[in-house]
DNA sequence: TCTTATAATCGTAATATTGCAATATAACAA
DNA sequence: TTGTTATATTGCAATATTACGATTATAAGA
């Protein structure tokens, strides 16, 4: 199949997962540092510094996108991607949560 | 395709998105959480747990342990898997690093 | 308005992931 | 050894992800 039993798990156990995912790809990753550390960082930037295709970092930004983890507003004629910093942290504090509640106590 | 073209990126940016896929489907992140709060946890408990086939899990398992989250003995028939704590502290300072110094400048 | 630059969308191909039935293997018990 | 229980492996089908060329919006400036 491929399609995973969401229905099975709990709420925050999807959340969890699906937050894992924004970051379960190298070119996600690169998108974030580069994006963070940049004043201004239009799409065209990012393709020349990842070596993606311009659609293919498009797709990979409409998925940190949706994840909430983007601001991006016109400045001239290119946008400029801004990491939402609330969100990451929001995504921070999750992981640090799961981590923290994940304790070993078995063997 | 779907291959992604790791070679562009970056030793450490792609460790990030190694461990995050381990992280990234609700079935794992369950597993994780039910192996870590039980003293005694055998492959079938797990399967009555998670509520997925026994091949399922023990697919999912293997992600878990080449990952090195897992130490298991055999316990009479069955296999009391255990978290390995110290790789599992291990990929939570990795992600506490990759947050800390994904700190936001634009915009 | 027309042109240019930039980013999003569409269509499609290749690969990866997920899930399970069937089967194999391993450890114990009788 | 034989049977039982527990886990791993195999094979395959369904779905998701990744990537890019071609095309289409969109915005800024001439």
């Amino acid at each position: 199949m491929g399609a995973s039993k969401l229905d099975l798990h709990a709420e925050d156990i999807k959340t969890m997962a699906t937050i894992a995912k924004v970051f379960a790809h190298p070119a996600r990753i690169a998108i974030l540092q580069y994006i963070s550390k940049q004043e201004s960082c239009i799409c065209n930037d990012i393709v020349d510094e990842i070596g993606l295709s311009q659609p293919t970092i498009s797709q990979h930004l409409q998925v940190i996108n949706k994840a909430g983890l983007l601001k991006g507003n016109y400045k001239g004629k290119s946008i400029c991607y801004c990491l939402n910093i609330e969100r990451f942290q929001e995504f921070q504090a999750q992981f640090n949560h799961f981590f923290k509640t994940t304790a070993a106590k078995c063997c």
